[in-house]
DNA sequence: ACAGTTTACTTGTCTAGACAACCATACACA
DNA sequence: TGTGTATGGTTGTCTAGACAAGTAAACTGT
């Protein structure tokens, strides 16, 4: 039996998992403050009696996460102002709701073709008028109306897309299958729902939702636009940072 | 003179790129599906014709981005869900407005000491009824009001605040140097403004606000809590995914 | 048939040395 | 005085080899 916690198993730290940690602490104790010029690499290889490699590659994750800035030929300084900003993940519904623990269900209100209008039709690259596919489905978490999805595909990139039973995949899903990797462009904001979305999540047209709009793009072809409404007294998005 | 590109100008693509690139090109042709064992890093060094080293690197950095899952003695498998979830950045409100070339002004309604009431004194990690800091602050955009920051903060850890200009200097400018590295908790949602923020961004009282609550932790210690609210029709956060 | 052992393969990491690219400064020369 | 040049320090990257640690399958002996 093992009687170590599930962390110390792990054993003894490795060398440059060590000598990034004692330039974080360094960092996070002030030792050096924005735009400070930190120990070059041969300083730190002496320091800790490693080779190079491995202080580089310390200092090849610290640039990676942002904490600090490296001239080639000048130096390495600490960053400035890269911990005010952070990172918050936005994860697909479907399976938010399901690590939740509960139930989700889809209702499918409209998957059709339809005529691409002039703004859309540049948004997804295509010709005005050209024909787009026009879903329209509400996620539900336990019977609750937690998000209404509102989404333009591209025919060329998803030509299935019509014969879909969004009852058992999400449109996420299916789209992921197709074009398994992509850039994607986000907005948030907060904003009423239209009068057809208000009565679809059963709230008031004048309750605060918290919009996201969607555009993925898989290898330079813009593959969806969707727009996201969740009603904002039961859908919060929540992040967290850790340097 | 320099005829060549700035992008071109690099030169020729370092090696571990180039295998890096490889993998990334063959995941998004969907040469290996969510799951699929990819080639190893002996076939890759064979395949590259290059040391096992940068082939590791290459790997090691697609494993960063959530473009594969390794495990050891068994080998490298394409990642599955990863693609849905994406980052968004929240940078500071006074970095933002600037990057704009835009001009921006604090209005300060209010600093001073406080009592903790029971709920905010377990959020910051004191005693119900000890005192904390608190401020209000209104952010202009050149001259509109874009952000309402209701801020408290523990005075063990910024003992200097309620003497700073916050006019001059944005109170998490401040933190920042008196903590230089934390952990951040945020949460994003859509509400309405209560009518002294109404009255403060000049929206009315029913229109949507996006509104940030941010607890920040530095060294274990919460050192401050802010609710930062933007009116929905002025404000929308900005992000970008790309694997 | 089962249990333990060996073997082959995989990833994780480190080393010592090497060369290239880049930059700032000191220096020599006109 | 001004200009070009050498020099030392820095980061960026690659190599060939090595050992450790983990897994899975083949192999062994009971």
């Amino acid at each position: 039996m093992n009687l170590l916690s599930p962390k110390a198993r792990h054993g003894p730290v490795p060398p440059y998992a060590r000598v990034k940690q004692a330039l974080k602490d360094g960092l996070s104790e002030g030792r050096w403050h924005a735009g400070d010029l930190m120990p070059s690499e041969a300083e730190l290889v002496a320091q800790f009696g490693v080779s190079r490699m491995t202080v580089s590659r310390a200092l090849r994750e610290l640039l990676a996460e942002g904490l600090v800035d490296r001239v080639q030929g000048v130096g390495t300084f600490a960053a400035q102002l890269h911990r005010i900003s952070s990172t918050l993940t936005i994860r697909d519904l479907h399976e938010e709701i399901e690590a939740r623990g509960h139930r989700h269900h889809a209702e499918v209100h409209l998957v059709r073709e339809e005529r691409a209008t002039a703004p859309l039709a540049q948004q997804l690259g295509l010709a005005a008028g050209a024909p787009v596919y026009h879903s329209l489905v509400v996620h539900h978490d336990n019977g609750v109306p937690l998000q209404c999805e509102d989404r333009y595909v591209n025919p060329a990139c998803a030509p299935d897309y019509l014969n879909i039973d969004f009852t058992r995949t999400t449109p996420t899903q299916h789209l992921l299958e197709v074009a398994p990797l992509w850039e994607a462009q986000y907005t948030i904001e907060a904003s009423r729902p239209t009068a057809q979305e208000a009565r679809l999540l059963g709230i008031a047209v004048d309750d605060p939702c918290l919009v996201v709009v969607r555009r993925t793009i898989s290898r330079g072809v813009p593959v969806t636009l969707a727009r996201l409404v969740h009603p904002g007294s039961r859908y919060q998005l929540q992040g967290r940072f850790n340097p």
